[in-house]
RNA sequence: GGAGGGAUGGCAGAGCGGACGAAUGCGAAGGUCUUGAAAACCUUUGGGACUCCGGUUCCCGUGGGUUCGAAUCCCACUCCCUCCGCCA
């Protein structure tokens, strides 16, 4: 969530930079009517709390001096005071609760630098590789439900028989083909990326830290009975594996990385790209996440972007770069660069990567800190990008890969995981 | 699933319902001493909200309750540990 203290210094600012993506100012202006009211409330319950302790101090000590008629009066004032007081910290709580929840529902402020856009259709393309469009062949020309069904690769209608339609059954080297990918990601980032297996069913406390939760919750499976959420991308877990802590500066950047699957109920997309691999309620994706100062975090944005460029460039994938306008923002992220996969087969740029910056939203709402050297705690940022997210780009490599024969040879660099790199019709 | 035990500051660990945000030890920071260091000694050492910057208030796993007053008593929940059962 945001920072309410800067929407009360400067509620111009705020209302201007969240109107950059379509909230009404108006909405700002009844957060702070509510936080008014709040702070007025809290003032006044509190001055009560003092003097009914300070009366109980009273009281004891009349009782331990003998006074006990002296005693019974305080006692009784301090009774009534109490009770009186009843209401009014009901109403304070309420009030406080109010603040929260609209915080809890404002989204981020997007970073001056982001461009200005209302739509999907406004985001700057910054980089495409390589320069040159690719020029494909026409047996690159066929969508990869078609490949895969043809190889023996992908089984969607057995999926679909476990589970309901967007459930992809992998098989052969297709499924080895997953299990490759991941290891390779989850290789090249051992540098700096210390490597998590978290659980992938997790506490809604957990969900709203990162902000999946009030708002997004249409989105995500829950397990009714235990009242647990299946997460849609390893960042869940990840960013709360520290909530509540405050950690060592020198421990920053903090870098994690996680396979995991990610489950998305895509309830907003319904009868949208429902073919084959190109949106799906399960799929496998390496995630990395940072926790960082706010002085490191642009040069770690920098980097996760780069790292995620290396891995399309080393599986020699075309792709493009896009700067996410306001209007197309995350809701918790304040800049966020998009990586698009062309796959061939299919003519579409695929969504396979998304690294974002949240400054400090989502450690404000989980409540993550660090200390600064002699100083007060600092909220962190948090930034965290799919590298990558498998299903598509199993899509691509499938259709880019495609030879004249109908068979699939797969890049160099995945044969030390793969085993066998082509893949023969049956 | 059943039976017990537990949860207090960075860690360990006290805490009779009344000055407890909390003893003590360790750790850490600063200082004295020293050529330097160690030792010793002294001082400091949780977080949040509000603030007229004097303070006020909240937090001892979480949420309720009892009481004039709760870390302390009661209830529920969560988590951890031990044992039993079941199980990949």
């Amino acid at each position: 969530m945001i920072d309410i203290r800067l929407a009360r210094e400067d509620p111009e600012a705020v209302k201007t930079a969240l109107a950059r993506r379509g909230i009404d100012p108006a909405e700002v202006e009844a957060l702070l009517r509510a936080d008014a009211e709040s702070r007025r409330l809290v003032g006044e319950r509190d001055e009560g709390r003092a003097r009914v302790k300070e009366l109980s101090r009273q009281v004891g000590e009349a009782r331990k001096a003998g006074e006990s008629d002296r005693a019974a009066g305080l006692s009784t004032e301090s009774r009534a005071l109490g009770e009186s007081l009843a209401a009014l910290d009901t109403q304070a709580e309420a009030a406080q609760g109010d603040v929260r929840e609209r915080l809890l529902w404002l989204p981020n402020l997007p970073d001056d630098e982001a461009p200005e856009g209302a739509a999907p259709e406004d985001n700057v393309e910054v980089r495409r590789w390589p320069a040159e469009p690719r020029v494909y062949a026409g047996h690159q020309r066929v969508p990869h439900w078609e490949v895969g069904a043809a190889l023996g690769i992908l089984d969607m209608e057995r999926g679909a028989k476990l589970s309901g339609s967007m459930f992809p059954l992998f098989r052969g080297t297709g499924a080895r083909l997953l299990r490759a990918l991941t290891a390779f990601a989850l290789d090249r980032h051992s540098d700096a990326f210390e490597e998590i297996r978290p659980p992938t069913i997790v506490r809604t406390e957990t969900m709203v830290s990162t902000g999946h939760l009030p708002k997004f919750e249409e989105e995500a499976y829950h397990l009714e009975r235990d009242d647990l959420w299946a997460i849609p991308t390893a960042e869940v877990p990840l960013t709360s594996m520290n909530r509540g802590e405050i950690l060592d500066e020198a421990d920053l950047p903090l870098r994690l990385t996680a396979a995991t699957a990610c489950f998305r109920r895509e309830a907003g997309a319904a009868g949208r790209d429902t073919r084959g691999l190109l949106r799906v309620h399960e799929f496998d994706k390496v995630e990395l996440f940072a926790y960082a100062t706010r002085d490191q975090a642009p040069a770690v944005h920098a980097d996760m972007v780069a790292r995620v460029e290396a891995l399309l460039q080393a599986l020699d994938l075309e792709y493009r770069v896009l700067d996410l306008c306001t209007g197309d923002l995350g809701s918790s992220s304040a800049r966020t660069f998009d990586l698009e996969v062309y796959a061939p087969g299919c003519d579409m740029w695929l969504e396979v990567s998304s690294v974002s910056w949240f400054r400090d939203y989502q450690a404000r709402r989980a409540n993550i800190r660090y200390r600064p050297e002699g100083g007060a705690p600092l909220f962190v940022d948090t930034l965290n990008g799919s590298a990558l997210a498998w299903a598509r780009i199993w899509a691509a490599l499938v259709e880019t890969y495609r030879r004249a024969d109908g068979s699939l040879e797969l890049p160099e660099v995945l044969a030390p995981y793969l085993g066998n790199r082509s893949v023969k019709p049956a």
